[in-house]
RNA sequence: GUGGCUAUAGUUUAGUGGUAAAACUCCAGUUUGUGGCACUGGUGUCGAGGGUUCAAUUCCCUCUAGCCACCCCA
């Protein structure tokens, strides 16, 4: 076997400016989103704006970082959302802040910090926000991520419930996902759930031993979750458990049943779910979870939260919200090819041809500017067949060619990009021109 | 946080212990001021760092990231 014994490796000087990378990759689990996304995203924010429009909702924000306290005591000590997945920051101070891992306990915040109790009531907001959680990344899981959701604060009316359900549901109706389906339950409140969990601590009380191992961590801390586990050995376990619909009392069977009648009424088909429990240790009564075809995560969820602002130590105030994962959503849209025309935002290109004529044109992108007509150009690309390569694939109905011998006589081409004709109008009035045939 | 798989052009993917390939995209050109089609050419420190070797994109280690399972959730 012949061995090649190569030459001394030369370093070659690059000219090109392509191959050079920066050292620096986007944080874990946060990603850019790049122009092309922004399809999906904004056809979402606009869904919401419109829908809370008709229902009701007024938009609020509020900082991405609050006390990390706000989340302990709100969200939940028992939560993995509060006792492994935030991101917190030191003050100069002694205090210590979270990026907040969930809206709602900073609107609930917001709301009575602001004083809103008097100026609507009850209130009833949504938000479009990025939330962070420190979790392992994985398809559809990100550590920053936008949530889209509702929230209708200080009541406790089923029909509000049913609103925030319909109203998510329109949401989806609008960027036309298909085959979403919501799944229900109600884990009542805070007088009948205590004597359910007894009830269900008693019924797996001889099981534990044959039960997975984080269902014997779920029995002693969040017994509720024993009936969310997903492990094959604690299925034929889950089938006999008592239901929460079974044990809770009769306010909150009348509450559920009222939920399900305006639902009925708006004709929205949902499954009732009795092993459905959430993560977050403020729900009671209502929980749902929003689900669409061909995607195994849940794209949405939420429930009530009656107790939440006394839990914060303000006052005692009804609630119920609903929260939906941006990037989930648009990953369902992209699976279920949910087709996007974009608006053509340009119908018009600037072409230019010299030093003159470049600059003339700026001038000339005022004046579009000034007559609400989007033009775009490339002045980094001197060369006609660039430019006008450029102009075809912005797929605009109009160049606008501007040479120096039209820069003499005042004229500037209008060529018609679909059937290549062009006509000379007098730079004055191409303003003019082009709006009349746009 | 635990276990596993992966990492080659902007994208999707070949390939190799001897300085890399295709398709699409992008950029430019195919004579003088006109796009789409066609043709020609160009753009890569083979994720980062270290080790083994005469020689590493290829083998080994570490890191980083992505994905999968668990966990959890949007």
């Amino acid at each position: 076997m012949p061995i090649k014994i190569p030459h001394a490796k030369k370093k070659v000087e690059k000219k090109s400016t392509s191959g050079k990378k920066i050292p620096f990759q986007s944080p874990k689990g946060m990603h850019d989103r790049l122009p092309a996304d922004f399809i999906y995203f904004d056809k979402i924010e606009k869904a919401i704006k419109k829908v809370s429009l008709f229902y009701g909702f007024d938009k609020i924000e509020t900082p991405l970082l609050e006390d990390i306290k706000l989340f302990e005591r709100g969200t939940g000590l028992t939560t993995e959302v509060v006792q492994k997945q935030m991101f917190t920051v030191k003050t100069k101070g002694d205090g210590v802040l979270a990026l907040r891992p969930e809206m709602t306990p900073g609107v609930v915040r917001a709301y009575v910090e602001n004083g809103l109790l008097y100026v609507s009531n009850p209130g009833k907001f949504f938000y479009y926000s990025p939330v962070f959680r420190y979790e392992q990344p994985q398809h559809g899981r990100f550590r920053q991520f936008y949530q889209v959701g509702f929230e209708v604060i200080n009541s406790d009316d089923a029909a509000y419930d049913a609103q925030v359900i319909i109203a998510s549901l329109r949401i989806f109706e609008e960027i036309k996902l298909k085959g979403v389906t919501v799944k229900l339950n109600t884990i009542g409140c805070k007088n009948c759930r205590t004597p359910y969990v007894k009830k269900l601590k008693e019924y797996y009380k001889n099981k534990i031993a044959t039960m997975c191992r984080d269902c014997a961590k779920r029995y002693t801390e969040n017994p509720l979750r024993l009936l969310d586990c997903k492990q094959e050995k604690c299925q034929s376990f889950k089938a006999d458990a008592p239901q929460t619909l079974d044990f809770i009392c009769a306010a909150c069977k009348a509450h559920f049943k009222l939920v399900l009648e305006f639902l009925d009424g708006a004709q929205v088909p949902y499954l009732i779910d009795a092993t459905l429990v959430r993560g977050l240790d403020y729900y009671s009564r209502t929980v749902f979870e929003f689900f669409a075809e061909g995607v195994d995560f849940a794209i949405g969820g939420g429930g009530r939260y009656d107790y939440l602002s006394e839990t914060l130590g303000g006052p005692k105030m009804p609630a119920i919200g609903s929260a939906c994962g941006v990037e989930r959503i648009m990953e369902a849209m992209k699976l279920q090819q949910v087709h996007i025309t974009p608006k053509q935002v340009y119908k018009a290109f600037l072409i230019y041809m010299g030093d003159q004529a470049k600059k003339q044109g700026m001038l000339l992108l005022d004046e579009f500017y000034k007559a609400g007509i989007p033009v775009k150009e490339s002045f980094a690309k001197d060369s006609l067949k660039s430019q006008l390569r450029l102009a075809d694939k912005e797929k605009v109905d109009y160049a606008l060619i501007l040479g120096q011998r039209e820069v003499f006589e005042e004229v500037i081409l209008l060529r018609d990009m679909k059937n290549g004709t062009q006509e000379t109008i007098p730079l004055k009035k191409i303003v003019v021109e082009l709006k009349k045939r746009i």
